[in-house]
DNA sequence: ACAAGCGCTGAACATCTGTTCAATACTCTG
DNA sequence: CAGAGTATTGAACAGATGTTCAGCGCTTGT
């Protein structure tokens, strides 16, 4: 771990408009809050972003870099890197809701990374057929994100930290036995859902 | 469907707050644009809702009766219910991140009654066995609300508003189709986490 | 009919917001 | 060492924000 004090005043700023918009939320973050946080003085902040927005921006490049530089990660992993980096993930939660352009972009990349390591699991017999493979990873993603979104409530349930690993873990677990056995013994849901879904798209 | 014209000042306040608070976020919605929104004067809504944390938790308190009325539906319903209300189900995703002290009960109260409901089913022997059942719940939770909460993502990828039933119904029969014949057809990532999970947690 | 009370408003308030600007300290390059 | 360029600041500004308050019109119980 680096030391705050060893970083460049622009670092810092970006590091604690990171941390401010990932609990407080962009609009509900002042830029004198950052400022404060960094240590320096709020026009500082517009000297080296431009604006809020530009830092804002920033924000979301940094946030893309870190999880694309994880790059030849699995997905799984990519949940862990994204887990043990929490203000990111809070950020990135955030961005998600706010319909952010970077986060728009982080969410489709992530789904057609999904769909192409589903699909070639699929012609190697260890991920079984779909019936509408788009849609599959979509959902998929979802849940993979969903732990990380709602991180606050699933940790506090979970009794420990979303960061820390043994609760992160636990909740993978849970997902993957689901994911491998199943948690329906029938199809009577499957079954149920799936006429709604050729009555309402045919 | 209600009129707005119909509704008691207070009421179209209440729901303009909603909407505004689930679009733009709390902080980011001004009691003005809330009075505009609904077409009264600023100092109206400070006088039937004190401040606008009042009118927030008069939010959260409408957003609960909402759901809890939904009584004796199931699970499954419940999360059709919250895809037609979009406002609330924006406003919900909101408040779940905002960590609302009625989103914190409402998210508790949800995994309860699926702990229950899932427990239920293991008796009956439509839901298989779990190595750890709090940590299934609240996962299996979390994944329902995920399409909600990043309704916006999952949406634009489906191709439609997430609101629409269609494709709220095509993203719930994927993810039926994974919970009950499994996505992965052979151990390899289960057996991987099983042994991290025992590690970290002895 | 009349007072009481409620719904509702416009104008005003102090405060906080993002941003600007001139000026100072600092760090390199020549 | 001189000077150019960058990092950094304090003070200031215009606008937005949450909130207050005296007062208006309207219903309603007596």
């Amino acid at each position: 771990m680096r030391s705050a004090s060893d970083l460049t005043a622009r670092a810092r700023v970006r590091d604690a408009a990171l941390a401010r918009f990932g609990t407080d939320g962009i609009a509900g973050t002042s830029v004198r809050a950052v400022a404060a946080d960094a240590g320096v003085s709020p026009a500082l902040v517009v000297h080296h972003f431009g604006s809020k927005e530009g830092l804002r921006q920033a924000c979301d490049d940094y946030v893309l870099d870190s999880i694309r530089s994880g790059g030849e990660t699995s997905i799984e992993a990519l949940g862990e890197v994204l887990q043990a980096a929490t203000p990111i993930r809070r950020y990135l939660a955030r961005a998600l809701l706010d319909d952010t352009p970077a986060a728009r972009a982080l969410f489709a990349e992530i789904v057609d990374r999904t769909e192409a390591w589903l699909a070639a699991g699929e012609q190697e017999g260890w991920v079984r057929a779909s019936a509408d493979a788009k849609a599959r990873a979509v959902t998929y993603v979802s849940w993979l994100l969903a732990p990380l979104v709602l991180g606050d409530q699933v940790g506090r349930l979970l009794g420990g930290d979303p960061a820390e690993t043994a609760t992160a873990v636990r909740g993978a677990r849970a997902g993957l036995e689901m994911l491998t056995h199943g948690l329906f013994a029938d199809d009577r849901w499957l079954t149920a859902f799936t006429d709604i879904d050729e009555r309402t798209r045919p």
